[in-house]
DNA sequence: ATAAATTCCTGCGTTTTGACGGATTTTATC
DNA sequence: GATAAAATCCGTCAAAACGCAGGAATTTAT
């Protein structure tokens, strides 16, 4: 699984917050100290129940956060792409944090310690800090997910959860930049793959998204937006 | 709104992470300039839309969290209670941190300013790790919630809240010791007011729970948890 | 290039959920 | 303690969501 290491001297991912902090003198132990890993397509690299390894970021590639459990369904709770932070969700409290992580596509990992992590926050408060802010700001992203799936219709979910990876991942010749399937985009909106199935295909008839296999593009922006937001001031 | 300043030195909330810090000297100028708040029953004192002001911690009494704007439908992301902390997700970022909160009960919250809040954060590292640690849970609790909410019956939902309230804030001679109207309890399950009546009616009916007006009993823990870890593991 | 496997799609019946109306009970206020 | 207001409760109905089954299309592996 292990590969020649990801330098952090030359990453590109300016949204790491390793990176963000290369220039501290002590961050040179610590960089030494990281592990680098490659992931094959739709490999699982963290176990939901095993204790988490500390904190992996996404030198190169996509990966899906997930939770499982109720009636063997699985829940996306988060997608994330270069620089993204991933696992560790505190220690010395014998809880457990099921979460599970796979690559979506072939993908470079970092991972830091446990060990070397609580090093790193111990000794350089500028990093805890902005490890506060990265999960208070995740908090109301999952806040706002809770919300979401508590409140909108599967159709308003599915139209929101393709214009989330539009913000997230981008498009390029008009195809979204990342590959998901029907079953992916349910685990995320919190419905079944049969109802996505039909959104896309009402969502196709109606020319306001295309589809070609896996990869979808959005056609009409402001018409998809505009259909959630409607219903979102409507107070009856 | 405010009061004679209620004294961190005699606060019995020992899991308040500004008690907990209180033998560090800096800690000392801090305190000096929090603000003590008396709420009254219903009281909203955190609005929706407008900048938190700095970070609350309830010195005694109950509050809930909540997040409006989808069909005019509110949802309880939080139940608080002594010790807990409120508010503060971030600054320097320009986004908008839409929470309201309202207290439950007759409370009293102490307040620290941003400012105050900021320079703590800066000059005590160990808060910033606490504070750090504090959303990681509060992430983790906040993406299971997403999974059960995705996953679970309308009756499931309603169990694991009753069960969840009995977890945080106990039973005294028999009933829980918060009072929530089933609008309340459908605001946090993520259902309609009529559809926590009809479960709580059901429960009453197989004796698992007892309900004299607001206030709920739980008679039978055992078998509302096992009605719900039944479908926990149940994979078909 | 071909076979196998996976993914995608559609129709249809069933279940669940939510919305409305109105009666009853509880709670709040003076 | 009387009155008003709010909360609770129940029945009915329609809409939404789900699950299954069978077939088409696409992707992956050999």
């Amino acid at each position: 699984m292990r590969k020649e290491k990801a330098e952090c001297e030359k990453c590109v991912n300016e949204n790491c917050f390793i990176k963000k902090h290369i220039h501290n003198a002590e961050m040179k132990n610590y960089i030494e100290q990281k592990h680098t890993i490659l992931c094959k397509k739709s490999q699982q690299f963290i176990i939901e129940g095993a204790p988490v390894h500390g904190l992996y970021f996404i030198y190169k590639g996509k990966a899906k956060i997930v939770k499982t459990g109720i009636n063997g369904r699985e829940q996306i709770v988060r997608l994330t792409k270069n620089g993204d932070a991933i696992g560790f969700r505190g220690f010395g409290t014998s809880k457990k944090y099921l979460i599970g992580a796979y690559a979506i596509e072939e993908s470079i990992l970092c991972n830091f310690s446990t060990e070397t992590l609580m090093k790193m926050l111990q000794n350089i408060p500028e990093i805890t800090f902005d490890l506060m802010l990265f999960y208070a700001e995740e908090l109301n992203k999952s806040e706002n997910n809770v919300r979401k799936i508590a409140h909108m219709s599967v159709r308003e979910r599915v139209i929101d959860t393709l214009l989330y990876i539009l913000r997230k991942f981008g498009q390029t010749d008009g195809y979204l930049n990342i590959e998901l399937s029907r079953k992916e985009i349910s685990d995320f909106a919190g419905t079944t793959e049969e109802q996505v199935i039909r959104v896309i295909s009402s969502l196709k008839k109606d020319a306001l998204i295309k589809a070609k296999g896996k990869q979808l593009g959005i056609l009409k922006v402001e018409k998809l937006q505009k259909e959630i937001l409607e219903h979102k001031y409507l107070f009856k």
